[in-house]
DNA sequence: TCGATTATTTTCGAAATCGAAAATTATAAG
DNA sequence: CTTATAATTTTCGATTTCGAAAATAATCGA
């Protein structure tokens, strides 16, 4: 259990000593305790990812840049043009993450489009903690839910709701569904991880 | 420390059983674990802030809601047709709040027509808690802010950035312009409050 | 009703986090 | 150089959280 820390606390010291923080300054912009900062430095601890979201938000980088690459450095704004969001595809989805390099406090955004046609019995429910704000750019989408019926919305159309009920999307109009989506990222993982497949 | 937990363990407890959630159910959307809410329900553990947020966020309603009265009633999927939200005018902005009769939750949506096509300098800035996010749904925006230079954004184009640093929406296009914006309410009130102009 | 299976909650041991105290390091004054 | 003081980091003991196992409760067929 826990994020390895190995990387990230050479990482996270080097970024604190480059902007003359102390430990009580990394503190008070995480809400961690010197103690468990200074027990990370050391390597005598691992973080849940609780903490490393803390830690994220705090110094103001997105969590992939502690745990993997090229030390970040503090943003407190942060655009993303048309189109240049980070991307993956799934089956059904095709993601666009938008201004993925930025701790937006708790909340993930990304922009969708929606691939799927029918309802494939084999995949598996889209589903992680909180809730999840869509809003229909364009096209239509078929919201199909583990335990209700399937709602239907249309261009202009939002809807929020518990995204720990397996759901999934569902094109169903002429042409492409696009969707924005807001979603809670409940201190546990960054947009990405709550987006991709289990 | 921790959260008294003597008042919100009964009222958790109840709002639980009322939707008849099991202690997995509540997990799944809270991203505590079973164990700690047993603890909770029983009194053997005090929740620290963190946990409290997660169980708030997850169940759907504001921290007050938990650690002060009123059990709040949850309601679990809100829809707002386009068109449909809570409008309400200031002199700039035209704002059409999305999915309003939704119980707590720590994030508020809405949409905004923005007026304004200069930048008045008697309008005091618009400033709330906590981050905001801005999508531009069409027409051309360009965002004031009370600290650096301003941005311009074109349809399509997102920004995520710190809301407590005043600023002001103008419209720059040839049409209109219209935003769907994503705000924290830090849990503590809810998006009319935050928005309307104090 | 009884046993068996499943569903749900509670307990247990290990690991993580915290606040405060102890230890270390840096700074300064004589 | 030495010692006092302040600044910073590390350690300590207590509490919290987690995952998995154990215990309890509910469901169902004979």
């Amino acid at each position: 259990m826990g994020v390895d820390t190995v990387d990230i606390a050479s990482r996270v010291k080097a970024l604190r000593k480059k902007n003359g923080w102390r430990l009580h300054d990394l503190s008070e912009k995480t809400g961690i305790s010197v103690a468990t900062l200074s027990k990370l430095e050391n390597g005598k601890t691992k973080l849940n990812f609780t903490t490393v979201n803390k830690l994220a938000q705090g110094i103001g980088v997105a969590v992939t840049d502690l745990t993997s690459p090229g030390l970040a450095h503090t943003k407190d704004t942060t655009m993303t043009l048309g189109g240049g969001g980070v991307v993956f595809e799934t089956r059904d989805v095709d993601y666009e993450v938008l201004c993925a390099d930025y701790t937006g406090g708790n909340q993930g955004y990304a922009k969708l489009s929606v691939k799927a046609r029918t309802l494939d019995p084999n995949l598996p429910w889209h589903r992680h903690p909180g809730k999840e704000f869509i809003y229909v750019l364009k096209g239509i989408l078929v919201l199909h839910t583990e335990d209700r019926e399937q709602i239907t919305l249309k261009s202009g159309d939002s809807l929020l709701f518990d995204s720990s009920i397996g759901h999934h999307y569902i094109s169903a109009g002429r042409g492409e569904t696009q969707l924005l989506l807001s979603l809670s990222l409940q201190g546990y993982s960054n947009i990405i991880e709550t987006l991709r497949e289990n």
